[in-house]
RNA sequence: GCCCAGAUGGCGGAAUCGGUAGACGCGCUGGUCUCAAACACCAGUGGGGCAACCCGUGCCGGUUCGACCCCGGCUCUGGGUACCA
């Protein structure tokens, strides 16, 4: 019987979306497990090869998991909103949502072609406004809310308001954006406007004058992590520093929780330890340098190395601090405001490619808080504004930047450690004996000395003696900035809010969605708005509660919208709690739905979103965790990292100036140039020369150099992209071989958390095996299973298999999965094996792999009813109990021949059997035995001297 | 610079507990079938040697009866991150 993969698939697929098998709902009587993708963004190139890597492992397991009794949610949607849709919109002023549509239309196309077991029922949509109003809900919830850092809890902003008009900012310990201190009698006396404004200190989304990455090219400012070298990650244009007025989402609050959660959830460790740099927790201390005159503002300082204080020999600024101002002398005011309009010029890539020494003398001192020391004060772009307090306490002897700048600027260099050298360099290393703190004939405020501690006491003594002598405070500070959520884009949500009298006002939740209008321009405006500010229906009027024409506005009772929309992680932050309760039109998810799916369980995406939408999306889920929405603090119990799928180009070799092209064992006789050729007239690094010679007009006359009669063609392992003509598409692999084959071969291919290249080469082995896999099962052109009761060995190969394949699953090895199916079928097939008790379970097994054959094998043994409803089968230790075993022997550690032993032998007996066979005498000759080891059922190591 | 991961035949990769290194697949070689080719099937395939054997998991050293695996020191590759005080 021909396995016939095109009609087997086609009829399976077709009955699986009829009968709706992969559908679920809530079942109280079966566990729930929760599968996900990162769901793709849907763009117009279609899926490629690499893309279906992840969801077939995640399909697998899902498969799996369904077998095994459980309640399988494995959904599937899109995300909708992005920049390329725009910038396609830009140049064709086609809208973004007809060609997002079509995208989705051809992804979903392929996406059928590979057999998933998706939920289809449950697809979302970012940009669906049935979506996006839980997006803009979301964002009024954070709006609306203030973080609690004594019971470490978003709380309503009205409990805050309570709290400030009866007690002011006493007692409030709060994530703020600054330190404010008024009483009640303060805060009763502002104006609705002065209250609004300081509320935004402490809302959970506000909005923030902060400097943020414009990106001139795009048009708008982007999240720090969609920025790298500063240049846009997508594009690759040039970001700068600005300040602007942006809204954003208070993350910093939640990074101690961010950072605690790590440790509960199954993760690896790679993507743990990069979300925990990129928290970058540090714990230090914060110091205040007096200055000398009574009209310059003290200096707060942050700093790891408080057990330096005694090697301060100066001060920096950032140019951006605001400290510079109020301490630049008239002397040096010329100068400091040069350099500080000089370090706003440049780009941060420019900062960043030319890091070279720069930086000006302030004019003014401050005084070491320890010994009175007069201590000059400079400004220098190595110091960030956004960190710490955005000015520091330079020890140059123990720190290498202030180090350079100290060479540079001949400042003195003053060594803290016993026996280290800093003639060269600094000693940054926190070992060693303190010295020198303070030095011999200076004064110490109250005698105090650190003078024979090691490093890490001195630090523990320092801050005791701050904190004593309230010279400053212990402080924990975090690398991880609060997210930019404005975005100055058309293809995004918009904002629910409007602006009365310049101050943002919220939309009542009750309105939304706030549907995104119609432009006619995607381009900013003329004035350098967003593109919004091309809608000409985009107010608010608060009396009728919609959208009207801006015409109307009065700003009286119809105001202007917010013209940026919200970033690309908006819409992914909680889409896994939208797929739990898909429909539902007033909650994002019932309490019902949240409290039977709980989180997701098993998260399959690649390592990429590490720092993006993987910290965001815990960040939203804990905000909707405080408040009640989602039951569980994490999101994703189990994350599973899939690696990239690279190219594998081919490449002709053209002598240079000629139309000749010859095989690569014989183009280092002449002096060629490598060309890129379309890999799909290449057939295992053979090139189809006939197909070459029409790709391109200018190939039409191209002559080949020949080895063996055949054209060899050169390779390399590249990202896998049109330019590289190396892209392999699924639907060419599913027409040729079938989605079984495509799905074996992708899991056979290497681990799955690894990147690899795609090698169309190996595909055959994987078609070949599923052949031979589905004549186990016939005899000719009938169905061969029949009832006899199965042989020892027919139930050994089964249960090996049972064990390998169930292990395998749960470890995510599917690649060492496909070999056990090959051997499984080898030994069945040479064990000609018809019996129904073996033949079925191996089918169950097969199933989750290669789902279309199962169903059609399980069909034509005779069952009605899905594959997919069965049992797993459980695995029998008793099968694979062996009489006898095979053991190595080897003297000293070198394996010199093998022996048959009864299992049920105690060590004594194999030792003896070894060493009586006639072998040993061989090996024993003119040595001594000094000892035996045996390992059971393994090795019989005999030691000879 | 710092952090993380890795290095095994011609290639992708196995060896999940420190116990016969190279499973399985690709490729290659030989054979069967065919007028021939493709497909398919069968056999062989780490290197050296006629053989007994010897050598072999990036490099150097260590622990052990025994090391791809554990420890110390390097080299290289991939990824992340970077004036974070």
């Amino acid at each position: 019987m021909e396995y016939n993969f095109t009609d087997i698939e086609q009829r399976w697929r077709k009955r699986w979306a009829d009968e709706k098998i992969y559908h679920v709902d809530i079942d109280g009587e079966k566990p729930k497990f929760y599968v996900l993708n990162m769901f793709p963004y849907p763009s117009g190139a279609g899926l490629h090869v690499g893309h279906p890597l992840g969801y077939i492992a995640s399909d697998i397991y899902a498969r799996y998991k369904r077998l095994c009794g459980y309640n399988v949610l494995n959904p599937m949607g899109y995300d909708a909103y992005g920049l390329p849709a725009e910038q396609y919109a830009i140049q064709t002023g086609q809208h973004p949502a007809i060609t997002t549509e079509q995208n989705i239309a051809r992804y979903r196309e392929q996406l059928d072609k590979i057999g998933f077991s998706f939920d289809w029922d449950r697809e979302v949509r970012t940009c669906d406004p049935k979506y996006y109003k839980w997006t803009q809900w979301a964002f009024l919830r954070m709006y609306n809310s203030f973080y609690c850092n004594r019971c470490a809890s978003a709380q309503p902003i009205s409990a805050l308001v309570d709290h400030l008009s009866t007690k002011g900012t006493e007692g409030l310990d709060v994530a703020q954006t600054e330190e404010l201190h008024f009483s009640a009698a303060n805060w009763n006396a502002m104006s609705e406007q002065e209250k609004q404004q300081t509320l935004m200190n402490y809302r959970l989304a506000y909005l923030g004058e902060t400097m943020v990455n414009w990106c001139a090219e795009l048009g708008t400012v982007l999240a720090n992590d969609e920025v790298v070298d500063g240049v846009s990650v997508r594009g690759g244009y040039p970001v700068v520093q600005k300040k602007m007025k942006q809204w954003c989402l208070r993350v910093s609050a939640y990074a101690q929780r961010l950072l605690d959660g790590l440790n509960g959830i199954d993760w690896s460790e790679s993507i743990k330890e990069t979300q925990r740099n990129w928290i970058g927790r540090s714990e230090g201390t914060e110091m205040v340098f007096h200055t000398n005159s009574a009209d310059q503002p003290e200096i707060t300082i942050f700093t790891t190395r408080a057990d330096t204080i005694f090697g301060v020999t100066f001060m920096v600024l950032a140019p951006e601090s605001e400290y510079v101002k109020p301490l630049t002398t008239d002397a040096q005011r010329v100068a400091v405001e040069q350099y500080v309009a000089d370090t706003k010029k440049r780009t941060e890539r420019e900062r960043i490619a030319d890091r070279r020494v720069s930086g000006v003398f302030t004019g003014s001192y401050a005084q070491n808080p320890f010994t009175g020391e007069q201590i000059p004060i400079w400004v220098s772009d190595y110091v960030l504004s956004g960190y710490g307090t955005g000015a520091i306490m330079a020890v140059p002897a123990h720190d290498s930047r202030d180090y350079a700048f100290a060479r540079h600027f001949n400042l003195p260099i003053r060594p803290l450690v016993e026996g280290c050298d800093v003639s060269e360099e600094s000693f940054d290393a926190k070992e060693g004996i303190v010295c020198n703190s303070p030095a011999t004939g200076v004064e110490s405020l109250k005698g105090f000395t650190l003078n024979g501690l090691t490093i890490k006491e001195a630090i523990v003594a320092t801050k005791q003696f701050v904190t004593d002598n309230r010279l400053g405070r212990v402080k924990t500070n975090y690398r991880l900035r609060d997210a930019i959520f404005s975005r100055q884009r058309y293809w995004g949500e918009p904002f629910p809010i409007y602006y009365k009298d310049g101050m943002p006002q919220p939309i009542p939740e009750e309105c939304l969605p706030i549907e995104l209008p119609e432009v006619t321009k995607f381009l900013p405006t003329e004035s350098g708005e967003p593109p919004l500010g091309n809608a000409t229906k985009w107010a608010w009027d608060t009396k009728s509660l919609q959208v009207v024409d801006n015409s109307l506005i009065d700003n009286q009772t119809i105001f202007p919208l917010e013209l940026s929309t919200m970033p690309g992680f908006a819409g992914s932050s909680a889409y896994y709690l939208r797929y739990m309760d898909a429909h539902n039109d007033t909650a994002l998810v019932s309490e019902k739905a949240d409290q039977y799916w709980r989180n997701v369980d098993l998260y399959v995406g690649g390592s990429e979103h590490a720092t993006g939408h993987l910290i965001y999306s815990r960040f939203w889920n804990k905000f909707l965790h405080d408040i009640g929405v989602s039951c569980e603090e994490e999101p994703f119990g189990k994350l599973v990292n899939q690696g990239m799928i690279q190219g594998r180009s081919n490449f002709v070799y053209r002598i240079k100036g000629t139309q000749q092209f010859v095989s690569l064992g014989l183009k280092d006789n002449y002096d060629v140039t490598p060309i890129h050729v379309d890999v799909n007239i290449v057939e295992n690094d053979v090139l189809d020369i006939n197909a070459f010679r029409q790709w391109r007009p200018e190939y039409e006359n191209a002559e080949f150099i020949l080895e063996d009669g055949k054209y060899i063609c050169g390779w390399a392992v590249e990202k896998m992209s049109k330019s590289m003509f190396n892209v392999v598409n699924p639907d060419l692999i599913v027409e040729r071989y079938g989605a079984d084959t495509l799905r074996i071969y992708e899991m056979f291919l290497g681990p799955i958390n690894q990147s690899k290249p795609w090698d169309s080469n190996g595909i055959d082995g994987s078609a070949r095996f599923l052949r031979k896999f589905w004549n186990l099962f016939f005899d000719n052109d009938t169905i061969a299973v029949d009832d006899s009761t199965p042989t020892p060995e027919n139930l050994k190969s089964l249960h090996k298999l049972i064990k390998k394949i169930s292990e395998d699953i749960e470890d995510f090895s599917f690649n060492t999965s496909v070999p056990a199916f090959m051997i499984a079928t080898t030994e069945l097939a040479s064990q000609k094996c018809h019996s129904r008790q073996i033949l079925e379970p191996t089918v169950i097994l097969l199933a989750p792999f290669a789902p279309h054959i199962a169903e059609e094998l399980w069909n034509r043994m005779g069952h009605d009813a899905t594959v997919f409803d069965e049992k797993w089968p459980v695995f029998d230790e008793k099968y694979l109990v062996e009489s006898t075993v095979k053991m190595a022997v080897s003297f000293n550690g070198k394996t010199r021949y093998t022996i048959d032993v009864s299992a049920s032998a105690s060590n004594d007996e194999v030792q003896q059997q070894a060493l009586g066979d006639a072998n040993a005498a061989k090996y024993l000759e003119g040595h001594q035995i000094v000892k035996v080891i045996v390992v059971p059922k393994r090795i019989v190591n005999i030691v000879i001297k």
